[in-house]
DNA sequence: CGACACCTTGAAGAGGTTCAAGAAATGTGG
DNA sequence: CCACATTTCTTGAACCTCTTCAAGGTGTCG
């Protein structure tokens, strides 16, 4: 049961809080405990040390309010340190498409590049904390730091690659396969990040997981009781327990049985 | 009437071709009539020769051919300069997503970066020819130019950001919705290469569009035969001629009326 | 010219959406 | 700390869009 049953980790301890007095605040990354997830492996410890110096400031983002909005400059990118994001688009009707949830050790930012204006919204759906990487600094530096380069064409190429995943997501799957899928890459990425392989915590409501599946709102809800029903997860509201781990990925890869 | 008249451009014509001996042909990018599509603005004439080093050669890919294949080692971009290909990646269970269309004075092979391994495969849909980038030259070469380092950043953004508008058409929009969209879309760049604005010949299949716009054959097919019944486009086979491009874009962005 | 791939169209069916109502959780202000 | 407003979530029923299955037509290439 997961009812009285407070998840053992939460997200907002995915780094220990340290106490930040302003809203911009210098550190440095070689200290980071997020280092393996954003920084260059084999980097020289003069080369470290340039990269630290590459983090100009870091930011606070209340949960709710944007990072960056579509339309505004893009100056930097932004590594999340603490907190959870999503990315959506608006089109000119109104219709709006999460393209995203980023959480911990994750770049966003990247969409900025081509014309030096975002073209998505970047909203916290936790109070977040974020290191700005200025874009035009980061150039300057791959320049001189081979491994720096070759980290930021690896992080966008990985970018590119999510994005196919998700077309097929979208273009393919039924609603049930794509509520699994979804899952199956949380609970990965959480785990991935020191929190459990079967309970997580969802920051985003049942809307903006419709939006980024390509589902409404109440079909996520619907598949959500159905996974309940089969044993295959327990929800408690944002509280997820997969209970058949089994069960989600034969659903996402249906396996051809003879 | 679209019935016995050809279109008055043919996509195997945007390049003269150029008659071609061997399989990989050394050739100069400062000639290349796709200069401006495929290449960094503000270049020295310095700089632009050493670019030019940088293609190391040319491959011709016969229609229905791969230029890699999903697995394949990563060791090259790849700049079309003729021809029309599609990307796609195929699911363990087997299910096929066409990811993307491309066509002269495009790049190709981003997905490879991240793991050194092609995660797509890239199928040529008509005869093409295009210019091998071998991917550490380009780096090494970044180092030393910001313009071509600027460049590489900037085409992965665009990919990006086409992503994300795909999202936004696998998400939200309906059938005619997405057709429309496709239509808009590829004129448009077919435009930029000097063709018609209004006719196109398409070199995909009607289950390569569906694939790429989360569809089924039949409904492609349905739709064009909605678009045709209502006067927005004439269709015989591939050819497309589009009648009313305002209607196609007053459904890609239904007008919010008063 | 015949085989094959591709396209069109119809009819039935499934999956997801829409609309609606109510329940549960969350936030706010007194 | 409680009452009330608001947001979020769940569930039901009718409807609609797209898919599936099937058959026939058209075009193309060896």
């Amino acid at each position: 049961m997961l009812h009285g049953t407070p998840p053992p980790h939460d997200a907002h301890a995915v780094t220990p809080i340290v106490p930040l007095s302003s809203n911009t605040i210098r550190v440095a990354c070689s200290s980071c405990n997020l280092r393996e997830l954003c920084m260059p492996l084999g980097l020289s410890a003069e080369e470290l040390d340039r990269v630290d110096g590459l983090v100009a400031n870091r930011r606070r983002v209340k949960r709710g309010t944007s990072l960056f909005r579509c339309g505004d400059k893009f100056t930097s990118l932004y590594a999340i340190r603490t907190g959870f994001f999503k990315t959506c688009i608006t089109s000119e009707d109104g219709r709006d498409q999460v393209t995203g949830f980023q959480m911990a050790g994750e770049v966003v930012g990247l969409d900025g590049i081509v014309n030096d204006r975002h073209t998505c919204d970047a909203i916290a759906l936790e109070d977040a904390d974020v290191c700005l990487l200025p874009f035009d600094r980061i150039e300057e530096l791959s320049t001189e730091i081979p491994g720096l380069q070759r980290h930021v064409h690896k992080i966008m190429s990985r970018e590119i690659v999510r994005e196919h995943g998700v077309m097929l997501l979208l273009g393919s799957m039924r609603a049930e396969e794509r509520l699994a899928a979804f899952l199956l890459n949380l609970v990965q990425r959480l785990h991935a990040r020191g929190f459990s392989q079967s309970e997580l915590v969802l920051r985003m409501t049942r809307e903006e997981i419709g939006s980024y599946l390509g589902l409404k709102l109440e079909t996520v809800s619907r598949t959500f009781s159905k996974f309940v029903e089969e044993g295959i997860v327990e929800v408690k509201q944002r509280h997820v327990r997969i209970v058949n781990a089994d069960a989600l990925k034969q659903l996402v890869n249906p396996q051809v049985c003879n």
